[in-house]
DNA sequence: GTGAAAGCGCTAACAT
DNA sequence: ATGTTAGCGCTTTCAC
């Protein structure tokens, strides 16, 4: 740091002009290769590295992104965040993190911060604020949806299939036997939320022609509400022989309550949870969930961002990635018994 | 975005120089107040924002920080890092987020790149290989370093007591009749298991003059590792009827080998944690566990890194804050029987 | 093929 | 109190 070396430093010791020297940085061609070598050698010496800041005030790209999420507090996102990172980084990037926390004030004020700060590109996991201010605000700059998205044949989205991943749910508790699975879940306010209930919905009234509305409790993707869902829904006295929950923290509050009331998971209830965050495999039982390939949401999303940002590839691409099914020890076969 | 304006957009708007207009923006004194207004007005019907990259090139704050974590997959870091980025965003800037790895390549390749973003300070958790890079390159840099950190007059830190957390932790074996406590920790390569592991020999040399080293083994700070310890300890066939362990993932492992062998958590062996990652109160049994203030201490750091960068307060700070014991489920009075 | 010079948007020193 | 101007470090015409 203390004696921060510019170009007019390296061309002197390389005794050219400082065009030679942005040339043979900015490898455009068309420079005699002694000359060339000269230079490399006193950027080696000196060792200079070129000031972002002052090649972005040219309006060169400042190789920095925008990274807009809920909050990094929730279990999901940090392994999608890593995703993110490690290949921000592999191609020489930096990233801006910022937390929303689904307030659209806040990620209107961030998403504006980010361009004040001269990004080349932002990725965001989408919520029901953000087609108002990117259709308000943006023109070229690259966007990518990650996980939530917004329909739009303007902007590239990565997310996973959770039609897939409810099927898949579904059918491991079907061939275990079970006939009257409930559903809790979040309330319908991100395409993921609206997705997994839709598939849920779906594949009920094609078993038995009409959805049985008492079997659903909709609430928050967290652990409280996961305790208040099932409280809910023991309160209905209704008949269910397995859970399938909108996420894993849900799915950690409905075996919580189930343990208190003495109802054993897996024997009694099976319970399935949706996402796999790292936490599931740890947790006893350890958890039969969905899982999602978060870390390649993350990374695949980085690399879609950073081919538009550098112009490989420009197209608007809509990828749903397939989850696969954790089968561990909160589901059983209806009838069996463990003890 | 679509015609970003500029400084002369507004000038012109105003019908006064630029000068004028930078004036009014950076709040030096000696407008007219008349001309202010102006100004002001004129910034708000062009919806003018200044460019942060041009004032970062005239040596001004880039308004942006840099945060430098081993990994934002580790739970531990989630909530620190939000404490970080809420005090960061609640005073206008903006971070880099960095994971490292625990490599000192990576560490200090991040580091200089961060330099070369012309950040104005950066939080960082510090490794064995921090002192050598810091002290090669920095100048004036307010740096910050956050959880683990390096004895140093020169730098400050925020930190967590450990001496405290862990003898919290004995104290409650102890009065819970617990005799031969063991410890399943971190290998002493951060400050932080140093720490630990000190406090916790000191702890049974005051009890009984001498270490047992039978009762110690040291990992890593996972759940695979918290199987293996485990497994390694009873592998000894030495006499322990209670555990404190190093971090909360070390005692979910811990406890599923218990579970595995049929030794009941609490009735025959208590377990008890360090951290109080969110999960903990999730885990059945709810983990007891050392409750460290992770947001608070992200929090502060940003709040100190801010103040120096000010320069409201430029001094060297050396922080410890204090954890608090979270006495749930995975700890019983010796001889009770909870069947 | 190479260098001189303009200019990105801004701040601050200097002039008035 | 306000305007004019140099210059931060770089890229990119434009001359040669």
């Amino acid at each position: 740091m203390v004696n921060r070396k510019n170009i007019k430093d390296v061309a002197r010791a390389a005794g050219v002009s400082i065009s030679t020297v942005s040339r043979v940085l900015n490898d455009s061609k068309g420079v005699r290769e002694e000359l060339k070598q000269k230079v490399l050698d006193a950027v080696q010496i000196l060792g200079y590295h070129s000031n972002t800041i002052a090649r972005a005030l040219k309006g060169m790209p400042t190789k920095t992104f925008g990274l807009l999420i809920p909050s990094i507090e929730n279990p999901f996102f940090p392994s999608m965040v890593r995703g993110v990172q490690d290949e921000a980084h592999r191609n020489g990037y930096s990233v801006f993190l910022c937390n929303t926390d689904g307030s659209g004030i806040i990620e209107e004020a961030q998403f504006r911060l980010l361009l004040d700060k001269k990004v080349d590109g932002i990725i965001l996991v989408a919520s029901k604020y953000t087609t108002k201010y990117l259709k308000k605000e943006n023109n070229e700059l690259p966007i990518v949806m990650m996980d939530r998205y917004v329909r739009s044949p303007n902007y590239s989205y990565v997310t996973v299939d959770h039609s897939v991943g409810v099927r898949l749910a579904m059918d491991h508790l079907r061939t275990l036997g079970h006939k009257r699975i409930a559903f809790l879940g979040s309330k319908l306010i991100s395409s993921g939320a609206r997705e997994r209930f839709q598939a849920y919905k779906r594949y009920m009234i094609d078993l038995r022609s009409k959805l049985d509305e008492s079997l659903v409790v909709l609430g928050d993707y967290t652990y409280e509400s996961g305790i208040k869902m099932t409280e809910e829904l023991l309160r209905r006295d209704v008949k269910f022989d397995s859970i399938l929950c909108g996420n894993d923290l849900i799915a950690f509050g409905v075996i919580e309550v189930l343990k208190q009331k003495g109802i054993a998971v897996p024997d009694s209830i099976s319970v399935v949870g949706y996402d796999d965050i790292a936490f599931s495999s740890y947790y006893t039982p350890k958890l039969t969930t969905v899982h999602q390939p978060t870390y390649d949401v993350g990374q695949l999303s980085a690399k879609m961002l950073i081919d538009m940002i550098s112009g490989v590839d420009r197209r608007v691409k809509h990828i749903k990635i397939e989850p696969s099914l954790a089968i561990r020890e909160t589901t059983l076969r209806v009838g069996s018994d463990s003890h």
